[in-house]
DNA sequence: TATCCACCGGAATTTATGGAAG
DNA sequence: CTTCCATAAATTCCGGTGGATA
């Protein structure tokens, strides 16, 4: 059923981007001052998860490389520091410095940039506040494109200056929406062509999985990929409308997996810990931890983390969608009891496993 | 209302990591 | 190889908060 995987990859770059004509052409035009050697406009960008916001980023530069070489640096700021901002915005335009170069020495290096350098600040919703905009505010040469989730409440967040650069004339605003079903449909329609057997699929089922994920590319893409999926488990010639029915959760839950796959071994051991238990609250959690730590991290090369640490850990957990926390103080519930922990607890008193 | 308790998360401080120089 | 020294990661410390209880 699927014969190319890759088009339903996150990371896949279409040929064509369609139905962002007027978002790739404001991009460009603020983007263009950088291939005459002048600092390029700043921009921020907005929209709900999965429209698109990177992959116009990306694609946008792609286009502009064929013209000519951009400088330009993508970083998820997600968490990020000072210095793992002003490294690869530096390595855009010549080596990247080593790790241990002090922020004075990477700043000074920033000043002497001359030539035009985009930096791409992705996931920023909480970089409003960080002491990179000390650095990247006002400079000759280092334009940004900042992509958030809510531009209005990320400007409010912001302090003055980071504000008045951000809202400045000739800052560019694009707020991007959800898709119309039929938009969406036009964006899965060649990766259905590319990458699923010829005639898997039609138009009206390409627009009901558009209508079933409320004109988000991401999740519509996902799903078209899980439908693909259970249609040749199921042995179906031809993807079924119970395959789509069922496609959404299947989606969902992969893409749940690969959040919990990409994390390291403390996260792990304490996902495992809330999905043994579905529902816990945060002193027994760390009391079961404590209990538990000195086996399932036996044989493994890191070591049980205190507290504090577990804390940030959980709210990473919660930001993946992997837990959540009803109320404020309330327990620590499983998301999807269907997504299992990736490793199994030890405790010798107990012997599980 | 006053007090206790469990928990949260910011900030200071310590430890681990890994390039670069000797 | 060892030492040095920077960042990054983790721990320690602690004030604050909100809910429960008397």
């Amino acid at each position: 059923m699927i014969t190319d995987p890759r088009v339903f990859d996150d990371d896949h770059l279409p040929r064509e981007l369609a139905h962002r004509d007027a978002e790739v052409a404001t991009l460009s035009r603020a983007l263009e001052p950088a291939l005459n050697g002048e600092r390029a406009d700043d921009v921020l960008i907005s929209g709900p998860r999965g429209v698109g916001k990177t992959v116009l980023v990306r694609h946008t530069l792609g286009r502009l490389d064929r013209h000519a070489d951009v400088a330009h640096a993508y970083i998820r700021t997600l968490g990020a520091t000072t210095g793992q901002i002003l490294r690869p915005i530096l390595g855009a335009v010549g080596p990247t410095p080593a790790t241990n170069v002090p922020i004075e020495e990477l700043v000074a290096q920033l000043r002497d940039v001359n030539e035009p350098v985009v930096a791409v600040l992705d996931e920023a919703d909480d970089l409003h506040a960080h002491s990179i905009w000390d650095h990247l505010q006002e400079h000759r040469a280092v334009s940004t494109v900042v992509i958030t989730h809510d531009a209005d409440d990320w400007l409010a967040a912001a302090p003055t200056p980071v504000r008045d650069q951000l809202t400045g004339t000739g800052v560019h605003h694009l707020q991007l929406g959800r898709y119309t079903v039929n938009e969406l449909a036009d964006i899965l329609e060649p990766r259905a062509e590319q990458g699923l057997r010829a005639s898997a699929t039609n138009r009206e089922q390409l627009e009901r999985i558009a209508d079933g994920v409320a004109g988000r590319a991401r999740h519509g893409i996902q799903t078209l990929r899980a439908a693909a999926e259970l249609a040749s488990e199921r042995e179906h010639s031809a993807i079924q409308t119970s395959d789509i029915a069922d496609a959404y959760e299947r989606a969902a839950r992969s893409i749940r997996r690969a959040n919990l796959d990409s994390l390291p071994y403390h996260h792990q051991v304490l996902y495992a810990l809330v999905w043994e238990a579905g529902k816990i609250s945060p002193g027994t959690l760390h009391d079961k931890y404590e209990r538990v730590a000195p086996d399932t991290y036996r044989g493994v090369d890191v070591v049980p983390v205190s507290e504090r640490q577990r804390r940030n850990q959980l709210t990473k957990l919660e930001q993946y969608n992997l837990v959540e926390r009803s109320e404020k103080k309330g327990p620590i519930v499983i998301v999807d009891e269907k997504v299992k922990p990736k490793i199994d607890l030890q405790n010798e008193v107990y012997g599980r496993n």
